[in-house]
DNA sequence: ATTTTTGCAATGCAGTTGCATTGTAATAGA
DNA sequence: TCTATTACAATGCAACTGCATTGCAAAAAT
């Protein structure tokens, strides 16, 4: 069997070429054609790679979702050996990097949120109600009051709930430029020693 | 000089078919027919009110988050004479009223911020930011924490400005159909009890 | 009663869209 | 070497798009 090519390379280079169209024209400036340009191929490999455009976006979108799960994945394994506190700010603070492509990826991410109100499926591309993420950040705050010597307090998985639900509306500021990275950490920060007493 | 009608009353009927095939079809599935045909109306009759496609969806888009801030003053007023604590309490369920059109103009405030990541204008729409709520809102804190007897902590519109970045990602979630609206208003009464004292 | 301005309605049109179809170069297995 | 399969490339097409244009009915102003 002939002419082996790397698939998921190529559906990469695909999908990078729709998130810089997306971020550039929004989800509606998205065609074939444009994205056939934009990644310096033919339309028809486009077409090969993708039946629909609809499968095209969905699976561009899917990525880099993922792309940014995998990067907050990073973070708390790169604060593996450290003090529960500095893991937890660690890990919140990933979302609101000042890295350029965690922006972008912030960015298409919150294209996603605005199109699943229209499009129920792309839902199941978020995954920031994963449970298990929830529990760890749990774990994280205990043991980060524990350190500080403060009592455990209330419910800790609500306030895993509440720390992930802020700092996805702070990036969701940065994101649109409404806020500056630095504003969103001061709050994030603000709201950490609160929470750690 | 002929034929006077309410020039904004015709546009508010046009803005309302733009609101129904957002959410059906996405911002993308708004097309200068099937608004016409949604709202009812010829083709000319659309033109005649917008010059341009891109007029209509920013002024039905501009609606929708007038009538959600719309929602909130009148919450606020609706509150005047209560206790600080049941008027903050308020205000911020506001956001996330069991009202259909209420989650309505939610989900379209949703997709414009979807929408704003390649639209910057877009982002003039939302008014989220606005100091004088901030200030408000921190107001309300310190008066109810007076009223339960807490002394005075940190920095108010911090404390503000984590509220309704708090609300606003759970209205995200309750938009999306993640998270359901009793949820919602635990985790931000749970918050509200800590933030209290 | 006539005019003139307003508020549409209807149609036309060029451009673009997603997708189907067809053709073809390259290469792995026989 | 032959052949079958893969990976595209090129083109075609019907449907749809936003917008321009034209026509026309109703009513306020004269």
């Amino acid at each position: 069997m002939p002419k082996i090519v790397d698939h998921d390379q190529r559906r990469h280079r695909l999908a990078e070429a729709v998130w810089s169209l997306t971020l550039r024209d929004g989800l509606e400036g998205v065609t074939l054609r444009k994205v056939a340009v934009e990644a310096g191929v033919s339309m028809g490999q486009v077409q090969h790679y993708y039946a629909t455009r609809e499968q095209l976006v969905r699976d561009a979108l899917d990525r880099a979702v993922q792309a940014l799960n995998a990067r907050i994945d990073a973070a708390i394994r790169a604060t593996d050996s450290a003090s529960a506190e500095t893991t937890l700010r660690e890990c919140l603070r990933a979302l609101l990097s000042r890295d350029p492509e965690s922006l972008r990826l912030l960015q298409l991410s919150v294209a996603v949120v605005g199109r699943s109100i229209s499009d129920p499926a792309m839902v199941s591309v978020l995954a920031p109600g994963s449970s298990e993420l929830l529990e760890f950040t749990a774990t994280l705050i205990a043991a980060a009051r524990q350190e500080r010597g403060t009592p455990p307090r209330g419910n800790g998985l609500i306030d895993a709930d509440i720390c992930w639900s802020l700092i996805t509306s702070l990036g969701v500021d940065v994101a649109v430029g409404q806020r500056s990275p630095d504003d969103a950490l001061t709050v994030l920060d603000y709201h950490l020693d609160n929470l750690l007493g």
